[in-house]
RNA sequence: GGUGGAGUCGCCUAGUGGCCGAGGGCGCACGCCUCGAAAGCGUGUGAGGGGGCAACCCCUCCGUGGGUUCAAAUCCCACCUCCACCGCCA
């Protein structure tokens, strides 16, 4: 969430700001409900200072009565104060992050800025096919029986399509360790606090799978689980940056995407994903988003996939988002550029909400966090447009070889 | 799932209705002592919120949420977590 605090000291920028991506009347409405808590603050608290004089002995029957009023009008107080901070707090949890001032400017999707492009776009003599067409005897992706088991959206990746996928995050994983990264394997079934204070509750509710039975949620990224590592700690400052690598199962619901890549495992509810997380020094975290944008540019080079680097525009972010790039590579047979992957610096705002802090010298203050994808099956995807020959073979990059992947992938079925 | 025990200020612990938002020890910080260090002695040492130019004042927090009372760490209810044992399963 924002710093209220520093919101009330300098509204026009707060406004300025949230207006670039249409949250301008929000944050208004927010200091609003704000000043009238703050009034109802003072009336409670006073009320309260004087039952807490009195309190300090046995009162006389005297003044017994003039008690029982008393309570009276602190109950009411408190009514009136516990409703004001409901109002504030409702409003405060889904006014996004104030954008970076370098993010695009823009309210759509394509009004993200391509900031570069790298590799050489295949030029096929051929029509490249589907990888839903590309499958062979010992390995394919299965959408028909995925759907029969689960409905739409569900894949099997059979074989050696299986394994080429597990290579791929094992790669991956391998290469983050080497930045430092601390590898994890997490839950993917958290309670509404991690939801919440990652952002994705309220605005993202739509999206996700809920057990109500529970009461948990299934979560659509690590990245609520690995910020929920610090949740409510207290860092040293030498503890920073903490940098983890998660690999884990990923569920979205995609509501709002009917109709949207509905053929093949490119926008599927189950999913799984190598993640990048890191919380840092507040100074470090603008240079932190390069960094890992670095590592994923490294992974694509390394896999040889021609993709363009994009910064998101305003009002295409998360809420929790104040910059984000993502990584898209060439689909030959979409014929576009899609994102397979995405990197965000959420500085404060998750640490706000879920209480992450570290002591240093001026005392107390949050930490940055960020997030970025390291890979997931889109990028076997690509690998599967980009890298076939006529007759149907997909050549995988070396560097999964050691990972289990195999040579080649489709070919005669 | 069942039964029993426990959750207090970084850590350990005292505390069964008002003198406790909280005592003691450890740790930590500063000072004294010392050539220097240790020991010893002294002082200080949680977080959040509101008000004030400021010194400072006020409120909240004893696992969480409710309740009883003029007054709750303390009494009552529910829940959560941890430990032990039992049952069941991987």
């Amino acid at each position: 969430m924002i710093d209220l605090k520093a919101a009330r000291k300098d509204p026009d920028h707060f406004r300025t700001a949230l207006a670039r991506r249409g949250a301008a009347q929000d944050f208004d409405a927010l200091l609003a409900v704000d000043a009238s808590w703050r009034e109802l603050t003072e009336r409670a608290e006073g009320l309260r200072a004087r039952q807490k004089r009195s309190s300090k002995s046995a009162p006389s029957e005297a003044e017994l009565a003039e008690l029982r009023q008393l309570r009276e009008e602190l109950a009411e107080a408190q009514g009136d104060l516990a409703r004001a901070e409901t109002e504030r707090n409702d409003l405060l949890i889904t006014i996004p992050n104030l954008p970076d001032p370098s993010a695009a400017d823009g309210m759509e999707e394509d009004d993200a800025q391509t900031l570069r492009t790298w590799g050489e776009l295949p030029a096929f003599d051929f029509t490249p096919r589907d990888p839903l067409d590309l499958g062979s005897k010992t390995g394919w992706i299965d959408m028909a029986r995925g759907a029969r088991l689960s409905g739409s959206r569900f894949a099997y990746r059979i074989g050696d399509v299986a394994l080429a996928e597990m290579a791929l995050y094992r790669f991956t994983l391998d290469r983050l360790i080497s930045k430092g990264f601390l590898p994890v394997l997490p839950p993917v079934l958290v309670g509404e606090q991690a939801m919440y204070g990652t952002g994705f509750l309220p605005t993202e509710e739509s999206n996700t799978y809920h057990l109500e039975k529970d009461d948990l949620y299934l979560t659509g990224t690590s990245e609520v689980a690995l910020a929920g590592i610090h949740a409510d700690e207290r860092l040293e400052e030498d503890e920073l940056p903490a940098r983890y690598v998660a690999f884990s199962t990923n569920f979205r619901r995609e509501a709002g995407a009917a109709g949207k890549d509905t053929r093949g495992m490119f926008r599927v509810h189950q999913f799984d994903k190598v993640e990048m997380y890191v919380c840092c020094l507040p100074e470090e975290s603008v240079e932190y988003h390069e960094r890992l944008l670095g590592y994923e540019e490294e992974i694509v080079q390394a896999l040889g996939l021609p993709y363009r680097v994009q910064n998101i525009a305003v009002g295409d972010l998360g809420a929790p988002a104040a910059k984000k790039y993502d990584i898209e590579a060439w689909f030959p047979v979409q014929g576009r550029y899609r994102e397979i992957t995405s990197c965000s610096n959420t500085t404060d705002y998750q640490a706000r909400r879920l209480n992450i802090r570290f002591r240093r010298a001026g005392g107390l203050d949050y930490v940055h966090t960020l997030n970025g994808t390291g890979a997931t099956a889109r990028a076997l995807l690509a690998m599967m447009e980009n890298f076939q020959d006529s007759s149907g073979t997909v050549t995988l990059p070396e560097v999964l070889r050691p990972y289990g992947a195999p040579a080649t992938l489709g070919g005669q079925r």
